[in-house]
DNA sequence: TGTATTTACGCCGCCCGTAAGTATT
DNA sequence: AATACTTACGGGCGGCGTAAATACA
C-alpha cells in the first residue's frame, strides 16, 4: 500500500469515473485503473462495484476512504505544521521564462489549486537570464551557476 | 513522500538508531539512513539532529511524528475494519513445511509482533503436500495445483 | 459506433543491498 | 580500534505510458 495508491483512490472515489480522475491526476486512464486494482488486491476488498462501463464507490470503499480521509490529511496538516514553525515558506516564487508562455495561465492555475498559499513573481524573457534572482526557469538556452535539483510532489 | 518512508521514520524516531531500526526493519542501515534524508530533503526540514555519531529526534521531528502516527493509525484501523465487515479472515493460518523448521519459531514470533490476532495451524513433514490443504507452504519441492501469488506486507 | 474499463508489454526511475568512506569515543 | 552514520554504485522491481482488447450504450 503507497501513498500515492491512497490518493488516487480518494480522487477516483469521489468521481467515480476513472477517465476523469486520470486526467486530473495526471497520470494514464490504465494506469489508474491498474492502482485500482492493486489497491484491491492488497487490502483483499474490492472497493468498486463494477457496473458496465461504470465504476461505483461499494461499501468497502466508503468505509476505507473514511479513513484515507483521516491519514492523508493528517499528513497534510503536518507538513503545513511543519512549514509554519519551520517559516521558510517566503509566500512568493520567483519564475523567469522565455519559452512556453502561452502554457503558463494553466499551469499557474493548475498550481493555485494544490497550494493556494504561494504567489508568484514572473519575469518574461529576461535580458540576462545567468544573473537574474529566480527560483526557478523555463528556458530552452543553458543556464548557469546553480545545480539543478529533482522534486517530485 | 512514501508509506514506506513514514513508518522508517516513526519506527527510527522512537530508537532514535538507526542500526536498530534498520534491524528490527529488515532493511540494510545505509538504506535507512538515506530514506531519512530524503524524506527530510521532501519535507524541507531535518527531523533529527546529528550530534557525533548519533542521532536525536528535533523539534520538527517531533513535531512531525504527531502527524505521521495519526496517518499510519487510521490506515491500520482502516484495514481491520475491512477485515472486519469482510469477515474474510480466518484467523488460522495452515502452514506446511519440511525445510527450514529451525526457523520457524523467529519466524512465527516475527509475525505475532506484526499481527497478534493471527493462530497458526502446523504441518511439518506432511506426506503428500500436493493433496495438503495449506494456506502456504515452505518446501524445497516443486508443489502442484494452485498458482502462486505475491503479496507484500 | 463511441465511450469507459481492462489487459499486454516495455521502459525508466527508485528502493535497497554491498562496499567503502568519514567521524566520534 | 570499534562503533555509528553517510556516500558510492549497481541490480531488480514496480509504476506508468502506449497500444490493443473487451464490454456496454
Amino acid at each position: 500500500m503507497e501513498l500515492s495508491q491512497l490518493k488516487y483512490f480518494r480522487h477516483t472515489a469521489r468521481t467515480e469515473n476513472i477517465t476523469k480522475s486520470a486526467a486530473e491526476l495526471h497520470i494514464s486512464q490504465p494506469a489508474l485503473s491498474k492502482m485500482i486494482v492493486t489497491l484491491e488486491k492488497d487490502l483483499g476488498v474490492k472497493l468498486f462495484d463494477r457496473e458496465g462501463k461504470h465504476i461505483k464507490l461499494n461499501n468497502h470503499g466508503a468505509v476505507f476512504l473514511k479513513y484515507v480521509d483521516i491519514a492523508l490529511g493528517a499528513l497534510e496538516d503536518g507538513r503545513k505544521e511543519l512549514e509554519d514553525i519551520s517559516g521558510q515558506t517566503s509566500g512568493t516564487l520567483h519564475v523567469s521564462f522565455d519559452v512556453a508562455s502561452q502554457l503558463m495561465p494553466d499551469l499557474l492555475k493548475e498550481f493555485r489549486d494544490r497550494h493556494p498559499e504561494v504567489t508568484f513573481h514572473l519575469l518574461q524573457h529576461d535580458r540576462n537570464p545567468t544573473q537574474a534572482k529566480f527560483d526557478f526557469c523555463i528556458t530552452s538556452s543553458l543556464v548557469g551557476p546553480s545545480g539543478t535539483e529533482k522534486k517530485s510532489c
